[in-house]
RNA sequence: GCCUCUGUGGCUUAGCGGUAUAGCGGCUGAUUCGUAAUCAGCAGGUCGGGGGUUCAAAUCCCCCCGGAGGCUCCA
């Protein structure tokens, strides 16, 4: 057993959430504070179930023999699970606790806050030398416990926004889906054929995770030298390098096209604003992220986690007519900043800077909000499936209140038609958001892990907060309701997404890579040697595409290896029959298998066709490295 | 933020009380090569940082920093 000692003024603490292992208790039991107490902060471990009653009474010897140091009669006995990693049994935990409780009961005033709750305390630590102790117990065997650790009172006073509180007290009910417009528990399910969404389910409501290794894109975002962890910077803060910065920036380029074409403008909003601005004070509260805060003079500022804040200053502003809408506006944040939790990072699947297309659009009121959702909807599958994430690699949760999905089942039963396989269902009995109606598409990656992508939000809080506006038809302002949409999700969220999804196909014993339009280099040639070099670069300039060639001094065994290695699409080798022939010999990736390469002989002219079908209608950059490869220096 | 694990030249890594091992990469030389690593030589490390224990610390202990996994959370 773990115990942990403090002498404090008061100790109060609330109960908030109920864990699977929690006991049922009385309303009274709930709330409770003592004044000039010794509050034992106690974690029950496997080695105390062998002896329940010695473990209780070596408990009770060491709090009295505290107790009676400190000269205090008030004893609070608190269920701290995080002291031990071993915990026993939560009815063992309750058994020794209950028995402290009833021993010591005798002698002081005791209260003991309930198990299994997630609970609120405050707690005032006296500081004097006594006043921390821990103690480890071993039943029938005393373990000389830590001495008295040093005091550290500081208080922290962390930012939670109200949104974050009430989301950890909002209670679910989650179910299932299917495209015929049934809506099965998602308790018991069969995922029989629907694997993922199985997982995504566990991922969502069990909370199961067992996973004993990194996540397979971390080695390939290095290896492929597309972007690298920066320890000069904060946690979840990435370098990206030339490959990466390329891949980014086709991606932006892509959803920006994309938004453009269902009549999005595109703005420019600060990075930072005044943390007590009144309107962005009340967001604040009302959003389910952590800031970063910065002090400039006097002023607090806090880093955007969104783009939400300046597009609705901007709307505030604005004179808006009824024909104006759907008024859509789009940023592409580079970044939004959200102080994730220090473990919730990892790779680029979570980030504390990431770069969010982030898209509103004003709409007249329910009714059209629900055909934008509609499709916008729509537009998520479809850019979700040009970046190379498809339908079935990704997983559909829609979020509503009760309410809104009375008044309408029909057009909730038609978001699962249109994917056309079973989708996760959560809904509130109340709003806690400010949200009524959300979809997101969730990655399942080869850890089974579950991270949102694409996103559409149905806001109908922030029009009034804001004070935005438009003017009907019959010459009255109205306000609009509000569409949040993130087309793709994060944009290194993409990239963790296609990193995965090819990781998972090279388990599989496929061949890895990134669509054509997103390769960093789409052909590369090899000479076979030096007196092939300008026939190489004669090839090179009859391709409109990014090519490059490796002209070091390797031989062709060793560069053909590398450009597999750097999932090149094509790989062109060149030389004396070549020449003659006015021919290449190209290998191509998509058709080939491992350790069975798919060549054939072509003219330039019919690769440079073959990869303008690749890439038709995607965005277009030079490369972003020296063509030539002797030029180019490592990054790692 | 909390808990557990982890950190050795640019990268991957051996060693786990006696100041360090190899491969890749880099540089130099030879080789000019036909589809998953050409050969030889050279350079490069105050073993994440700081403190402690010891005759002696990469190795043991403490603190800090980075990374991984979990709690939690989401784009």
């Amino acid at each position: 057993m773990q115990l942990l000692l403090i002498h404090s003024d008061y100790i109060e603490y609330e109960v908030k959430k109920s864990t699977p292992v929690a006991e049922k208790i009385e309303e009274s039991f709930k709330k409770g504070r003592l004044e000039e107490a010794l509050t034992a902060f106690i974690a029950v471990e496997k080695i105390d179930e062998a002896n329940v009653e010695g473990a209780v009474s070596k408990a009770v010897e060491e709090i009295k023999s505290v107790a009676s140091q400190v000269k205090t009669d008030n004893i609070m006995v608190y269920p701290y699970a995080h002291l031990s990693s071993d915990l026993s049994s939560p009815k063992a935990g309750v058994a020794v606790l209950k028995g402290i409780e009833d021993t010591l009961s005798g002698e002081f005033n005791v209260k003991r806050a309930p198990f299994g709750w997630y609970k609120a305390f405050k707690i005032s630590c006296k500081g004097h030398p006594l006043s921390e102790l821990s103690r480890s117990i071993v039943p029938d065997e005393t373990v000389p416990g830590a001495k008295s650790s040093e005091c550290v009172t500081a208080v922290k006073e962390e930012v939670v926004s109200e949104a974050l509180k009430a989301e950890s007290t909002a209670r679910s009910y989650w179910h299932i889906l299917t495209p015929d417009g049934t809506l099965h528990d998602a308790e018991g399910f069969d995922f029989t054929g629907h694997e993922n969404l199985g997982k995504f389910v566990d991922y969502e409501i069990s909370k199961k995770r067992a996973v004993d290794k990194a996540p397979p894109h971390v080695e390939l975002m290095r290896r492929l030298e597309i972007a690298d962890y920066e320890p000069g910077s904060d946690s979840g803060n990435m370098r990206y390098y030339p490959k990466g910065r390329l891949i980014k920036s086709l991606l932006e380029n892509y959803v920006l096209e994309e938004t453009s074409k269902v009549g999005a403008m595109e703005v420019e909003t600060p990075l930072m604003y005044d943390m007590n601005h009144p309107t962005l004070k009340k967001y604040l509260d009302r959003f389910p992220a952590r800031q970063y805060s910065i002090e400039s003079d006097k002023r607090q500022l806090f880093l955007r986690f969104a783009a939400c804040f300046g597009q609705f200053l901007m709307n505030h502003d604005m004179t808006i007519s009824y024909r104006n809408l759907p008024l859509k506006m789009v940023e592409m944040t580079r970044y939004s900043f959200r102080k994730e939790q220090r473990g919730e990072l990892v790779g680029l699947r979570r980030l504390r800077a990431f770069t969010m297309p982030d898209m509103h659009s004003l709409c007249a009121d329910m009714e059209h909000a629900m055909s934008q959702f509609d499709e916008q909807y729509n537009m998520c599958i479809s850019v979700l499936d040009k970046i190379g994430i498809k339908v079935d690699d990704f997983e559909v949760a829609i979020r509503f209140t009760r309410d809104f999905y009375n008044e309408n089942k029909d057009f909730i039963t038609n978001l699962a038609r249109t994917v056309n396989k079973p989708v996760l269902i959560e809904m509130w009995d109340t709003r806690f958001f400010y949200f009524v109606l959300k979809f997101e598409f969730n990655f399942v990656d080869a850890l089974a892990k579950a991270s949102a992508l694409s996103t559409v939000q149905i806001d109908v809080e922030n029009a009034d907060r804001y004070e935005i506006n438009y003017v009907d038809s019959d010459g009255n302002s109205r306000r609009p309701v509000i569409l949040h949409c993130s087309p793709s999700g994060a944009i290194e969220r993409c990239i963790y997404g296609l990193l995965e999804k090819e990781a998972m196909k090279a388990e599989k014993g496929g061949v890895p890579m990134l669509p054509v339009w997103l390769s960093p280099t789409q052909v590369r040639v090899i000479p076979i040697g030096e007196k092939h070099l300008d026939y190489a670069l004669q090839v090179s300039e009859q391709l409109n595409c990014r090519v490059d060639i490796d002209d070091r001094e390797d031989t062709v065994g060793k560069k053909i290896r590398e450009a597999g290695r750097e999932w090149i699409p094509y790989v062109v080798v060149v030389g004396d029959s070549e020449i003659e022939k006015g021919t290449i010999n190209v290998t191509i990736r998509a058709e080939s298998q491992p350790n069975k390469p798919v060549k054939s002989e072509m003219t330039p002219a019919e690769l440079d066709a073959k990869v303008s079908v690749d890439i038709a209608g995607m965005p277009y950059k030079g490369l972003s490295l020296a063509k030539m490869l002797s030029q180019r220096p490592k990054f790692l």
